[in-house]
RNA sequence: GGAUAGGUGGCCGAGUGGUUGAAGGCACCGGUCUCGAAAACCGGCGUACCGGCAACGGUACCGUGAGUUCGAAUCUCACCCUGUCCGCCA
């Protein structure tokens, strides 16, 4: 969410900030309502508070007359007058907000400087990563993992529906080892604090991140509670300091977080569908920082750094991929894809988004620090991002490992997890 | 799920419907004292919004939201959360 004085004192920034996402002829109406509301607002504020102050005086005066033992009949009269006219003011000044607030809560952040203008196709590889392996003679995860009785997807249709994973024996057990090793990697190797969140979450923690409203419809939700499946760690673990004040000595702090990722995928069939690379529910670690405006940038380059070196761990070839303004997510200022190449499906595949949020998630959530003592809270920035997701790592291990015999390698770092060096 | 007690500033903790943003204590910051420290004493010490170049003024906030009232931390209702006991349960 962006500071509503932006409407007032820098409208330009944030009309040149919609244009370079390409959203701007989309918003304008948007924009445009706003800035009237949020004059508006600030004239029944005036008006408002004009008449509470003299509701206060002549209500001390009453105090006072009473006390004395004196009548104050012209005086409580008055007061009842002064509180009709603010209940109606205050209707006004109630609406004007709420739809202010929904502006607000519906305009996408913006993009550092640094981030190119426009759609998807002006992305950057910014670097790539170890030797592609030729598609030649290797077969696609979903075989693989079939003929080795790691991935059953016809039962995950079964018991749950289209989009969900029965992963068996040796895949049962990848997956336990792919958890262990991220989380013990970025715990004791790159200082993040381990956690292990909450994976129902409430209205005003989803709103935090910036899932909701606008993607309530990719949520899962439970009857009767109001609560949310998340559709990431990053959600419950960005929230953990929400409407708290840090103390600067606290910041830059990390957090890593496995847990299951649930998501509807409206509106994406057909998509990536192919095996297990799009499912509704899926595993994730994810790394969050929180630290100060000053290091952000510094920040987003060392999260990124974090999750990159699990894949150099895994020996698989990646490439980084900095987002162009118009496909940056809608909460971030700048995001690095890195995708993993898949020699057996042919392609690269995200297997990790690093983003940094700048303001724009802590001011939604209300996360600050104080930068010293006296002086006033200021809100942290946050990152996020994955290190890695489950099931394309899984997939790209099974591609990139495979011998010609069907069997796959078990990259080092997994051994001491899997108690094997050879699947299959 | 049932019963019951509660939710007040960073923490603890007072608070009769009327100068209560809120006593008192702790913590913290500054000062006096001291060679230095402790103790003692003095002073300071919330957040947000509106107006103002500023000094400063105004408004709101005592779990959340509605209501009663000229006026609500204080009264009413609903909801949320926490503690305790019972029931159920991995």
């Amino acid at each position: 969410m962006h500071d509503m004085r932006l409407l007032r004192e820098q409208v330009g920034a944030l009309r040149d900030g919609l244009r370079r996402r390409g959203a701007l002829e989309a918003l304008e109406p948007l924009v445009s309502e706003g800035e009237r509301l949020e004059q508006e607002r600030r004239t029944h504020i005036a008006a408002v508070e004009e008449r509470k102050a003299a509701r206060n005086v002549s209500s001390q005066e009453v105090a006072k007359r009473k006390r004395a033992g004196e009548g104050a009949d012209d005086l409580i009269a008055h007061g009842r007058q002064l509180g009709e006219e603010i209940g109606r003011l205050e209707v006004e000044l109630a609406a004007t907000e709420e739809r202010l607030h929904r502006i607000l809560l519906e305009l996408p952040n913006m993009n550092l400087a640094d981030v190119p203008d426009g759609d998807e196709s002006q992305n950057v590889i910014v670097h790539e990563w170890g030797t592609p392996r030729s598609p030649e003679g290797v077969k696609p995860h979903w075989e693989v993992g079939a003929t080795l009785g790691m991935i059953d997807l016809d039962r995950g249709a079964k018991v749950s529906g289209s989009g969900f994973v029965f992963y068996r024996g040796l895949g049962a057990r990848l997956v336990r080892s792919l958890l262990n090793f991220f989380v013990d990697l970025h715990a004791r190797e790159h200082g993040y604090e381990e956690v292990w969140p909450p994976v129902l979450v409430n209205r005003a923690t989803m709103t935090g991140t910036g899932q909701l409203p606008k993607f309530e419809d990719d949520a899962y939700q439970t009857m009767g509670d109001g609560l949310f499946l998340i559709p990431t760690a990053e959600v419950p673990v960005t929230n953990l300091y929400r409407d708290e004040i840090l103390d600067a000595s606290e910041l830059p702090r990390g957090f890593v977080a496995y847990s299951p990722c649930f998501r509807r995928e409206a509106g994406s069939a057909g998509k990536d569908t192919r095996g297990i690379l799009r499912t509704h529910e899926f595993d994730k670690v994810e790394l969050v920082r929180y630290c100060t405006p000053e290091e952000s940038g510094v920040q987003l380059e060392l999260l990124t750094r974090h999750a990159e070196t699990a894949l150099e761990k895994l020996g698989i070839p990646y490439r980084r991929k900095l987002l162009a303004a118009g496909d940056t997510g809608f909460s971030s200022a700048k995001t690095f894809d890195l995708e993993a190449w898949a020699p057996g499906v042919g392609a690269w595949l995200e297997v990790s988004s690093c983003s940094v949020f700048t303001d724009f998630q802590a001011r939604r959530a209300n996360i600050r620090y104080r930068p010293a003592k006296g002086e006033k809270p200021r809100f942290v920035h946050t990152l996020n991002g994955s290190g890695l997701a489950f099931p394309r790592t899984i997939a790209c291990i099974l591609e990139h490992h495979q011998n010609a015999d069907g069997s796959v390698n078990v990259p080092e770092v997994l051994r001491p997890y899997l108690g094997m060096d050879r699947l299959g």
